[in-house]
RNA sequence: GAGCCAUUAGCUCAGCUGGUAGAGCACCGGACUUUUAAUCCGGGUGUCGAAGGUUCGAAUCCUUCAUGGCUCACCA
């Protein structure tokens, strides 16, 4: 029998009770293999079938609860598809095996055989005629009554908050259900999934800050991305055409109930096409991705009821920013913008350029009337560095942003391919980067020089994965989509 | 980064204007062969987040720190 006389912290005096106890009886508390016929799910839907053949069946799962009744036990077992009741007694299963069952506690880990029937209860049931332990669970579950609320224990040790409570299974189940869906939809159209790299010389495609790190052989500094977009536009300049990335970006910024330093994104090029391509796939692509893990149109999140049946809105920014507070963003000058947004409230300094007053506006009187899905189109070049112009008016970029329940969920554009407007572009960024924005884009020179080979007319759509969940699990914060969102890390 | 709030048993929480720390569940011991928040009998298992201070006396008042939550800022 293997030694587990080692501490390994905590009350090791009672962990080391209970092994010598289980192992007294003649049994190793873990190095069990046990497979099991069926899952708990399975059980209840094949029960007609199961009981009236009397055929055995076994299952494998965590010990939740047990009431104890002298000669025979009830225990419930939870698998992942969720809980049933096990009966053992004593004549069926002998002493000696009886008595091990009695040194099973709440947590620990069985695998047992039996036949499947109905108590006076009406509870479904596995008569147990066989068990086996398959780990022992040294340390106490949370609370069956209230369970696990606390949030900080429930997202450091999230392996917690999945036993004890279902609702957070079932919001990662659904979030792998909406990437399913999400990918078999764009595999249906020909996108293909790649990946580009998490680590970056020059970090670009998005106006942020990044996270720095240090390649050792190499001995140069990277970054970690904050966007796959210039890679996946040399993918396009290589001829993939249709291509989608569904991965992680990572930002160097506050954390709230809405951002968190990593997070994923969907980003998909479609050569051929543009920003309003990119308005009807992305309407279509999420009509059915909700559809198909929903089975709804509408959804309700945080007390609003959204209807996401199509068509999904379409207003121009300047309109709707017009329309709320009377300022013009391609006409009013850039003086009389800045006096009319301070007249209403909004403290505008003097460093303040027309994007970030533009994007105020944006939050503060547009925003916050979004519920149901809309795009807002139009977009000022001067916070859209990549964005093609259109051809009525170089100042407003082929550019949408789409909100659903006044959250910001999709970005999309008409990519510029022109390598000459590009690097004006990037060195307007340049200008503000030197005036103190440090999240404004570099120059990418290797990014130009693809462009200089060609990159046909493309239209490119960004999609909050995380964002999207929480609309989906009506989830007020971020880390509740997130399995391990980041923590500071404990220094106890 | 700023403001507000929280931190007491394994879990959820009481503990008033300062007077030697409590409940339910969990846990431990005993009884119980269809229970299901099982029941019945017996048992409190604690560095009151940490460190200072005020006081005869601090979980309680003050200061600092730590961690978390919410709001704001930055951003998606």
């Amino acid at each position: 029998m293997n030694d587990y006389s080692n501490q390994l912290g905590g009350e090791g005096e009672e962990k080391q009770a209970r092994i010598r106890s289980i192992q007294a009886k003649g049994k190793d508390p873990y190095n069990s293999s046990f497979r099991p016929t069926h899952s708990v799910d399975d059980l209840a839907q094949n029960e007609g079938e199961l009981s009236e053949n009397g055929k055995k069946v076994s299952i494998a799962g965590r010990v939740m609860a047990l009431r104890r009744h002298g000669k025979a036990i009830f225990a419930d077992v939870q698998d992942r598809t969720g809980r049933i009741q096990m009966y053992v007694k004593k004549d069926v299963l002998g002493e000696s095996s009886f008595n091990l069952f009695k040194e099973i506690d709440v947590g620990d880990l069985v695998g047992v055989e039996g036949k499947v029937f109905r108590t006076r209860a009406g509870e479904l049931t596995v008569a147990v005629e066989h068990f086996d332990l398959l780990s022992i669970c040294l340390n106490p579950l949370p609370e069956k009554w209230h369970g696990l609320k606390d949030v900080e224990v429930r997202y450091r040790r999230r392996y917690l908050d999945l036993i004890m409570n279902e609702e957070v299974r079932k919001v990662f189940l659904l979030r792998s259900s909406v990437l399913k869906s999400m990918r078999d939809y764009l595999e249906e159209r020909n996108f293909l999934e790649v990946e580009t790299p998490m680590m970056q010389v020059i970090p670009g495609g998005a106006l942020a800050r990044p996270f720095k790190t240090y390649h050792n052989a190499l001995g140069i500094e990277l970054f970690l991305r904050v966007a796959p977009e210039l890679f996946l536009k040399r993918l396009i300049v290589g001829g993939m055409e249709r291509v989608y990335e569904i991965n992680r970006n990572f930002r160097n910024e506050g954390i709230s109930v809405r951002h968190n330093p990593e997070f994923t994104m969907l980003e998909l090029y479609q050569a051929y096409g543009d920003y309003l391509t990119m308005m009807d796939l992305c309407e279509d692509m999420l009509v059915n991705v909700i559809d198909k893990t929903t089975g709804k149109t509408n959804i309700t999140y945080q007390g609003m009821t959204i209807d996401c049946s199509p068509p999904w809105k379409r207003v121009s920014l300047r309109d709707e920013i017009a329309e709320a507070s009377g300022i013009d963003i391609f006409n009013d000058s850039d003086v009389s913008m800045k006096e009319k947004a301070r007249s209403l409230g909004i403290p505008c300094s003097e460093e303040w350029n027309r994007g970030k007053i533009i994007n105020e506006l944006l939050e503060n009187y547009v925003q916050p009337h979004l519920v149901n899905p809309t795009f807002v189109m139009d977009y000022p070049v001067d916070i859209s560095p990549l964005a093609r112009a259109t051809k009525k008016n170089p100042l407003i970029a082929e550019r949408f942003e789409l909100f659903i329940g006044k959250e910001e969920i999709g970005n999309a554009y008409s990519e510029l391919n022109d390598p000459f407007e590009q690097k004006n572009r990037f060195l307007d960024q340049l200008k503000k980067r030197e005036t103190g924005d440090e999240e404004a884009h570099l120059v990418d020179e290797d990014y130009l020089e693809a462009l200089e080979f060609g990159m046909p007319p493309t239209g490119g759509l960004g999609v909050g994965i995380d964002r999207l969940i929480m609309l989906l699990t009506d989830s007020s914060s971020i880390r509740e989509v997130i399995l391990f969102p980041l923590l500071r890390p404990r220094l106890d």
